[in-house]
RNA sequence: GGCGCGUUGGAGAAGCGGCUGAACUCACCAGCCUUUCACGCUGGCAUUCAUGGGUUCGAAUCCCAUACGCGUCACCA
């Protein structure tokens, strides 16, 4: 019988998705879709200072935006509901009832300055800071009394001692710990309700899930965990925990990604125009390997690839530029319409275009987009690309004094262009072109050499925009206009 | 500090004791193509796998130290 695999991502509503959260639930999703298997979403708001529900939206909105549409949980429903732990007290009640008369967990009414004080003395003599143990001699009928005439009380797991937890992890292997080292830790908060380490047991147990893929910051919960789950009698899903994502800061420093690498989350780089598909095959890249040379892969094609084995145990670098590689493959291979719908709201936003495009805009946008489409890593670019073309080049008496200094090559195109000019002075778009051509061969000056004299001829800069860009991007008209200004100044030349 | 994890080129990485005289991709450099840029194409880019020992006929691959980096030690998840 093979097994059935449920996999699930559990964020907690505490600020938008961000990148590393976005790759751990593209892992779950991936491994889940590779072997047939359900892909959960569960929202872990116990942390009731911070979770909010625009957070909530905001994570479920990018989930969807990627592509990563659940079989179950949150909002579409399932049979091992709810899915917000806030709405799943009762289960973890009946739980902590179980392990407080099993005697394996029980009250602390220590107070929070007692603690601390416990903790700086421990630090100061150099041991490992951990609950000491005072409240838990206190019998359960005691605790309970004291607990209803009102006193406030957290209630804590009984670690047992002298015990090594081994974390049999799906990419780091075996990993030991020492229960010493852990300390009877709290399950229940003062205020009734529990704390991760323990909901996310109870969760994951009664939800059925089989695996958990997380980061590797919570390797070393896992042993917690797992002595919770011995407790309860349950048996443990399989855990992966796969490498932090670092960034590099100012300093050049390599530091666990965060706010000062720049934009961290989903949504801002869904603001600045990059598709889906990209930063799905970004993130899978973010630790993962696949096993060939292609290193393009649409989500459907990763639900193939992707394994758990070529998940690497070293920290993964956000590589900015690769990321901008990536959408500019995406851009250039997606479709006129796609295309259209992610650039037009960039030429809105820059003016480029009125907010209710006329037909002639939109064949305007839609052919500057398809112009464009290869210069650009994302669509942020566009308006700012669009501008550079735009920006008159201002051929005027400096341009032309300098000449003087142009190398043999321009001169003689120059010259050449001039005679013709003067046999010809009628242009379009389309002589200019010609022309150009024919002086190619004249002068046997050619290709990016011709190019590159009257680039430097002009302007002494070193860009100039093509002629065909030039006039779809800026229109015919001022284009030609321009064309007349360039050619006055050839005119003039001697 | 304890515990845990990691260390292959500028970046992501393959590699799992001999087929690696270290794939592949990004970046970079050179050339081609192209009247710019870009795209595309071709070529270049680690005598070496953090360091020092050891095991072995043979190690980037196994073992032990050292160094460095990071994570975690909450009534946050």
């Amino acid at each position: 019988m093979e097994q059935q695999y449920r996999l699930r991502f559990a964020p907690s509503p505490t600020g938008p998705l961000h990148i590393g959260g976005a790759r751990s639930a593209l892992f779950n999703y991936l491994l889940a879709k590779k072997n047939g298997g359900t892909f959960i979403v569960r929202m872990e708001d116990t942390d009731l200072e911070r979770s909010s529900k625009e957070s909530e939206e905001n994570i479920k909105d990018s989930l969807r935006w990627l592509g990563m549409d659940w079989d179950e949980g949150i909002d579409v429903g399932g049979d091992y509901g709810p899915y917000r732990q806030m709405e799943r007290l009762d289960i973890y009640n009946a739980a902590v009832r179980r392990l407080l008369e099993e005697g394996k967990a029980y009250y602390c009414f220590c107070s929070e300055e007692e603690l601390a004080r416990e903790k700086e003395e421990q630090q100061a003599r150099g041991e490992v800071p951990k609950y000491g143990g005072k409240c838990r001699a206190i019998p359960l009928a005691e605790a309970e009394k004291r607990v209803a005439a009102g006193e406030k009380a957290v209630i804590r797991f009984r670690v047992p001692e002298g015990e090594t937890v081994v974390v049999d992890d799906l990419v780091r292997g075996k990993v030991s710990f020492d229960t010493d080292g852990i300390g009877d830790f709290i399950i229940v908060k003062s205020d009734g309700i529990p704390v991760y380490n323990f909901a996310v047991v109870l969760d994951d147990h009664t939800m059925g899930i089989t695996h958990v893929i997380r980061g590797e910051e919570h390797l070393s919960n896992t042993p917690r965990q797992l002595v919770l789950y011995d407790a309860l009698g349950y048996e443990k899903p399989k855990f992966a925990h796969i490498s932090l994502i670092l960034g590099r800061d100012n300093e050049g420093k390599l530091t666990k990604m965060s706010k000062r690498h720049g934009s961290t989350s989903v949504v801002a780089y869904k603001e600045q125009g990059y598709l889906p598909e990209a930063i799905d095959n970004f993130l899978a890249l973010l630790g993962w390997a696949p096993g060939g040379e292609e290193e393009l892969f649409t989500l459907d094609e990763l639900e193939q690839a992707f394994s758990l084995e070529h998940v690497s145990k070293s920290p993964a670098v956000f590589d900015l530029e690769k990321l901008k590689w990536i959408n500019g493959m995406y851009i250039r291979g997606a479709s006129g319409e796609r295309l259209l719908e992610y650039g037009l709201p960039f030429l809105k936003k820059a003016g480029l275009v009125s907010a209710e495009p006329t037909a002639d805009e939109m064949i305007w946008a839609m052919t500057v987009i398809d112009v464009l489409k290869t210069h650009i890593s994302c669509f942020a670019e566009l308006p700012e690309l669009i501008e550079k073309y735009r920006a008159a080049v201002v051929y005027d008496d400096d341009v032309l004094a300098s000449l003087k200094d142009c190398k043999e090559d321009a001169l003689a195109v120059l010259r050449a262009m001039k005679e013709k000019l003067e046999r010809n002075p009628k242009v379009t778009v389309d002589s200019y072109k010609k022309m150009l051509k024919e002086i190619s061969k004249e002068t046997g000056i050619k290709g990016r050499n011709l190019y590159h004299s009257l680039r430097v001829a002009k302007t002494g800069e070193e860009q100039g925009p093509d002629l065909d860009k030039l006039s779809v991007i800026i229109g015919r008209d001022l284009m030609l206009e321009r064309l007349k200004k360039f050619i006055k100044m050839f005119q003039r030349m001697d």
